[in-house]
DNA sequence: CTGAAAGCGCTAACAA
DNA sequence: TTGTTAGCGCTTTCAG
């Protein structure tokens, strides 16, 4: 079943089924009854990759996600659809595997699908020039930045929290509580990751309050997994450690160790304080309830999208966006 | 950038750089190294709507998933990645949000990718004939089947848990235990979804135990979501219930009836035994461990992509496989 | 081993 | 309001 086989059914030229299916004006009535009949009648469905071959402009902005199973996402995921489509714009989102190249995912899409901009929600933050040559539509990122490339801050947008002021908040929520020995829980350490920049404001923070980095209470595991972070804080645990509170570099993070701390026989916050940076659904519902600086969601989501829109529309220039977090009590801390 | 582009530049002609982009033999080293220099130079990539149009056949299997939020999906989605793989295909995903229409999707992508086969992995279990008369090419369910529909068996295969004798087992549990008032946690619960067939499940236990159906005990809230568990047996908490334990169609659900369980200040599994179906890794990581019944996932996955493979190949017809579940002790039973 | 040319199914001027 | 036709960028015979 082709564009022509409809046609050729209803008695008129491709071209009116094109205008019909296509909702343009300028169709009689007639003609527009008899294409939709044999439409529905053969359930004809057009064939979308002639679609975009034949079309020379789009309404499309690319959302590329990396790792579906992230729930953080989904979340601004929502808000970043709702808010392209208010705008009058068409949301193609692309997700892509952990091991996927995000880049080739959106050099493909934007020629594939002629996308007017491209919002990256999630990513490496250590891109260089050459790799994102093959894009050439305005892009931002979504919770996080190229702070580890070298890329031109003219040449792209982005919108996040401060990552690494966030942990030093959260090492500054411990020591308020009078922790001085504040294990960390990450993933990498220097695996580009945004877990690289948090660990780093956790180490600032340790400095600037006089406590200094003790390799014995670095929890480094290989994902930002829940099992990884429990295997990882199980095994640590195994040799007798001297800290008072861990501070995990993301909620899911978190929500391993505490299992391996309950196992442990570790009461917490009695024991052990904890807190992580996120604000996931999640662990909201943990038992106890992890305290967390939760990331805003919803203006990350948003903002991401005015940014582009804006500059697609030509009424901005690129600008990088930080938004604050806010801290989720939870019951993690005293 | 054109495969013309490329021509020109490489001094060949068009059908040598699709020969060399795809592989094909019969290119020399000479032409071969030309074109790939070119091809590097200007990092081309070659339109994927082209392509696929271009195309008269394809090594496809497409896979379409309702829900990119649901972890139980990931994980059964990585294996059959895998499988199909394995198989010598290549897997062609579609997520689909909830409120789309997976039908539709799945007629897009077939004639899009020149599918040779689908799996829906969750999905409604109603559809009729007619609806699937846009699908011309063998698929498989995954994790449900028609049960509700009018299809007929040889017009497609599944692979999924009995449900209803699933939460037959999670209530027989609970009753071997000595619990005669056992209440139900579902979304609902007509939806036509696995919640209905669950219930059913339940219905029948207590039918088969004598205890007979008390629809105070019956929980019914309007999504599978942790949060809309949470609202709903809060809720219905606030009346004076007598109940001992607890059977939650999903462990998501479970896990937001824990928190308001807990709340209430009912102690798991001492005041109230709760036991549930999926076996997601989240729910291990609760306190107390959810006991649950596991749906074996990998094979679920597996079964799936065997079950397609077969009937591309011509190797046999439809089928419909049960998988056991298996027991997850948990903390929340005695 | 290579090139010319005919599509793939659709959209979008351009005429009528 | 409609039809004709020339592409969109690529693959794939079919000759050479």
């Amino acid at each position: 079943m082709t564009i022509k086989d409809i046609a050729r059914l209803a008695g008129v030229s491709v071209s009116t089924v094109s205008r019909v299916l296509n909702n343009h004006p300028d169709v009689s009535d007639t003609a527009k009854e008899k294409v939709m009949a044999v439409v529905a009648e053969h359930n004809y469905i057009p064939n979308t990759s002639a679609r975009e071959l034949g079309k020379s402009t789009s309404d499309n902005i690319g959302v590329v996600v990396r790792g579906m199973s992230n729930p953080f996402y989904t979340n601004i995921l929502t808000v970043i659809g709702d808010r392209i489509e208010k705008a009058g714009y068409t949301m193609v989102l692309q997700q892509i595997g952990s091991s996927d190249d995000e880049i080739m995912a959106a050099a493909l899409m934007e020629r594939e699908k002629r996308l007017l901009g491209l919002i990256f929600l999630g990513g490496k933050l250590d891109y260089t020039k050459k790799q994102l040559s093959s894009i050439n539509v305005p892009f931002v990122c979504c919770t996080f930045w190229n702070q580890y490339g070298t890329l031109d801050k003219n040449s792209y947008s982005s919108v996040s929290i401060d990552d690494n002021q966030a942990a030093y908040k959260a090492v500054e929520h411990l020591y308020n509580q009078g922790h001085k020995k504040i294990a960390v829980l990450l993933s990498g350490p220097d695996d580009g990751s945004v877990s690289q920049v948090r660990f780093a404001g956790y180490t600032r923070a340790l400095n600037d309050f006089g406590l200094g980095l003790d390799k014995n209470l670095i929890i480094s595991v290989n994902s930002f997994g829940i099992k990884d972070a429990y295997d990882g804080v199980k095994k640590w645990l195994k040799k007798d450690r001297d800290f008072t509170a861990i501070f995990a570099i993301s909620d899911n993070m978190a929500m391993g160790a505490m299992k391996a701390l309950r196992e442990a026989g570790k009461s917490i916050p009695k024991d052990v304080a904890l807190i992580a940076i996120d604000g996931i659904e999640a662990s909201e519902y943990m038992n106890p309830v992890l305290s967390t600086l939760c990331q805003p969601m919803d203006e990350l989501g948003s903002e991401a999208v005015k940014l582009v829109v804006d500059i697609i529309e030509g009424r901005d220039e690129h600008k990088h966006v930080i938004l604050p977090t806010t801290l989720r009590k939870g019951e993690t801390l005293k």
